[in-house]
Parts: C-alpha cells; structure tokens; sequence
DNA sequence: TAATATTTTGCAAATTTGTCGCAATTTGCT
DNA sequence: AGCAAATTGCGACAAATTTGCAAAATATTA
C-alpha cells in the first residue's frame, strides 16, 4: 500500500467530521500499526519528541470518538488498537502466565450469537469486545 | 448465606497462596458485593475512613492477581467486580449514549463456542470476558 | 497463652497520569 | 499568497497511583 493509500479513509473519515489529517495525527495512527494494543504509555513515550503528550491524549480520545481507535482492556492495563475498520474484526487471547496477547481471528456463527444475546434483551448492539484468558502454547508446555 | 461461610472461600483462596484475610480486605470484599461494576475511586470513597486509599489499591491488585476479582473496560473508565468464583458467569452490555450498564446472563452454548475458539488455535482458556455496546431500550426510544 | 517472626496497614511523600488555558503554529480554503 | 479556523505545544494544574517505612495486626511456635 503507497503511502499516499494508507492515509486515505483516516483523511476520510476526518474530514466528513469537519477534522483535519495533521502530521501529529499521522504519527498516532502509525503508531498503532502493526505493534498490537498498546497503552497510552507507551504511545507517549515512543512519541516522545515528536509529539506532545497532550496531543497524544487529545489525539487518542478523537480517534476513540470518531471509532478509529478502540481501548481495550486486556490483561492489566487498558490499550488501545485500530478498530474494525483499519483492522478484520477479532478478538484476543490474553496469556496470565507471560501477559502477551494474541489475535484470535473471528468467526460469522459467534458474532451472530453475541448479537442476538444482546437483541433478544432488548438491547440494540453495535459492537462488542471479546477476551479470552488462559496460558498460550508456549506457557502451557512451560508449566508442566 | 451467614457471615461466617460468606468469607469461607474467600479465606481458603487467600491462604493458598499465603496471603491472610484481614478486616481491610474483607471490606473490600464487602464494597464488591451486590453493587455491580465499580470504579477504584468510588471504591475508595465508600471505604473512607475505614481503609486508605494504598490499601484498597493494594487489596485490588492483590485481588485481580488471585482471581477474586476482575478488571473490565466498561464505556470510559475500568471498574472491577467479583469473578466467577463468587459471582454467577455473565457478560455486560454498555449502553453508548446513557453510560449505563447491565448485565447478560451466560449462555451455554455460547461459552462453548468461546472456549473452542482459542482451543482450537492451541490456547488453553480458563475464563473470558465480553462486553456488548450499542443502545439500551430507553435510549432506542430516545433517539428516535 | 506468651513470645517471636511475618505480613499487612496507614501515613506521608513522591511519582505518574491526565487535563486545561492560551499563545504560536499549522491547515483549509479562496 | 492571505485570511479564518483548527490544532499544537507549553507550562501549570489536578487527580490518580505508587512507594518507603514505622506501627499494628496476624500467624507461628513452643
């Protein structure tokens, strides 16, 4: 993907909001590229230098709103990640022995049954989030 | 349930692991109980005066690590409540536009296909946690 | 049960995290 | 390029969380 490309829908769905695609907003969204969740932490200080802490902040919480960017409660701390639109929609598996997490990729008979265990309430749902816990591979064989 | 069996399993997981059950903790387990979800700082506050504001971080932290409570990403701000041990297994939805949230009573077939989904990638599950959002009865009316 | 060892707590201080106002800069538009 | 609006960085704050340590509570041993 060009350069050019990879910005296209985040200008996009900026602008029909009435907002900018700035240098410190790109910075944000390459940030969130291929690392996996991070936390804000983190982000701030693999930003340090170029972008300003509040602007991280300001940043982060702009793209939750616009749904850029979903947090995400994984393990001990909160992350955040690309949502759904940048990302094939899944969900993670959270190691408790060495705290990595995976990417658990979807499945269409589960996510129609976390609808409708949502819609047969009464509820109207949008979107859900999914985390699984236990020991990866790696731990299991390590814990005999 | 008398007071006495109430902390039982509560002591018995503590002592496992070497930790004891003391009045500070069993307050903290005492604010969890029968009030849904609740954030650190409201959890401080209703302990004022009684355990300070370290120990209930402490207590926490100490909690999650054991599996007596759990930490979930619910709307904006985290808020722990009991885990599966103590509380029947269920999952949230979180209504987007009132912040409220409620609870949605587990489905067998449900967890069934969860626990298979990271199984079948050669994870071994031990729990999960789901959390629906969209917009609660009240609110679908609301925004017609 | 009394003495001793260990764990846990409260307190105060330090650190970290997140927020806000405002002047300077950047961006969008013509 | 030039103007208007949006955005950023820079303190300065305020709030949240962590830490060290002496005192208190709890467990252990005899």
């Amino acid at each position: 993907m060009s350069p050019l490309d990879r910005y296209k829908d985040l200008k996009a769905l900026l602008k029909k909001k009435g907002f900018s695609l700035t240098k410190p907003r790109q910075n944000v969204f390459d940030l969130l590229q291929n690392q996996g969740p991070q936390t804000t932490q983190v982000l701030i200080k693999r930003a340090e230098g170029q972008i300003d802490r509040a602007t991280v902040y300001r940043t982060l919480e702009l793209f939750e709103r616009l749904g850029i960017v979903h947090r995400l409660n994984i393990g001990w701390k909160y992350k955040y990640e690309l949502s759904d639109i940048f990302l094939a929609h899944h969900h993670h598996f959270y190691c408790s022995n060495c705290g990595k997490s995976y990417d658990l990729s979807a499945n269409a008979m589960l996510e129609t049954m976390i609808n409708s265990l949502a819609s047969k309430e009464g509820y109207s749902p949008r979107g859900h989030q999914l985390e699984i816990y236990g020991l990866c591979p790696a731990c299991q064989g390590q814990l005999t």
